[in-house]
DNA sequence: ACCTGAACACCGTTCAAGT
DNA sequence: ACCTGAACACCGTTCAAGT
């Protein structure tokens, strides 16, 4: 029967997931498709565009509602969340970062982060959102490439690279650098 | 005449530079040399070890001595130092961060920091140092990567995504946070 | 609409052999 | 010590042709 462009991107996520990064290649989503490399091209235009869909999709697998409450609490919630989704697939992070930059993927996440700062100045929001962007991606990311490198024996690991702990830490930095330009409430 | 190690790193930042990450291949620099491919494997063990030290000769290239000074002034101009230092070289950026996964690279830059936070308890010292360290490698590395996407005519050129002044908000905000974490003098 | 089969222009890496 | 030449097992992508 014939593959749909979703029957794509879920298999290029498991062979991801499977394989790594490294490995996710189109031939081998084709091979996991049963289906010619070539096939691959009448669902997308080229690796890149898949490697983007798969970052949209690993970051909507985590999804969840936004909660209310305080700000804080409400970005620390989101940037887990995030955070979560990226982990729960290998190399989930490096995928959305590098998806990130053609402005997929990590988009919408920086939306949400930018309305849940709507009590700072504009300025301070866009900049506190891309800010913690950074940080969740950028930490995530260098966790998983560490497994990987200490997976290869290339180096040794490392428990504290990407721990919980150490990202609690950091972005409770960054949050506490926001909580400064807060604006005095009337 | 034969080659040096050190001519293979200078030939390959050459070839990354001008061509990119991308195209920037073992064959090709190997050509830009005029010397088979398998030459390079005297000098290297694999592309890895080759990018990792095509790193440190970025971030050498822009080291200068640490100034004295407040340390909020003493970490600012370091990672001003460190993202010139990376914006200098195509794709520079996203060289130092996958070779720093090896533990290469940004590991001298961030002890650096780390040295510059003494006044803190050590924790925060080494939550910030790393803070910090993400957010200037994440942040030139949007930059290069949003320069190249939007280059290949991939997304509309923004050039609000890694401008200096978007550097030091964010810098300013993590700054800020360490503040609040910085023990009252005795 | 979805796919095959064959081809093109590349990769990184290995290895025996040369000087 | 530094390099050649040939080979191996891969890549992403294109394109005519099939159903």
């Amino acid at each position: 029967m014939a593959n749909s462009l979703q029957d794509v991107v879920r298999v290029a996520l498991q062979v991801l997931d499977t394989h790594g990064l490294e490995f996710a290649s189109m031939r081998r989503v084709a091979a996991a498709l049963d289906v010619q490399p070539s096939a691959l091209y009448h669902h997308v235009p080229n690796k890149q565009t898949l490697l983007a869909l798969m970052a949209d999709e690993i970051l909507a697998r985590g999804r969840r509602t936004d909660p209310n409450g305080p700000w804080d609490e409400q970005v620390s919630a989101l940037c887990h969340e995030i955070r979560d989704a990226m982990l729960a697939v290998r190399d989930g992070a490096e995928v959305v970062a590098t998806a990130s930059a053609f402005g997929l993927g990590a988009g919408e996440p920086e939306q949400r982060l930018i309305r849940m700062l709507s009590d700072f100045e504009h300025d301070v929001a866009v900049t506190g959102a891309r800010t913690i962007m950074l940080f969740v991606l950028g930490h995530a990311s260098a966790r998983q490439m560490h497994e990987q490198a200490s997976a290869t024996g290339a180096i040794t690991y490392d428990p504290s690279i990407g721990s919980p702990e150490s990202f609690d830490l950091g972005l409770g930095l960054v949050l506490s650098g926001l909580r400064a330009a807060l604006p005095v409430r009337v």
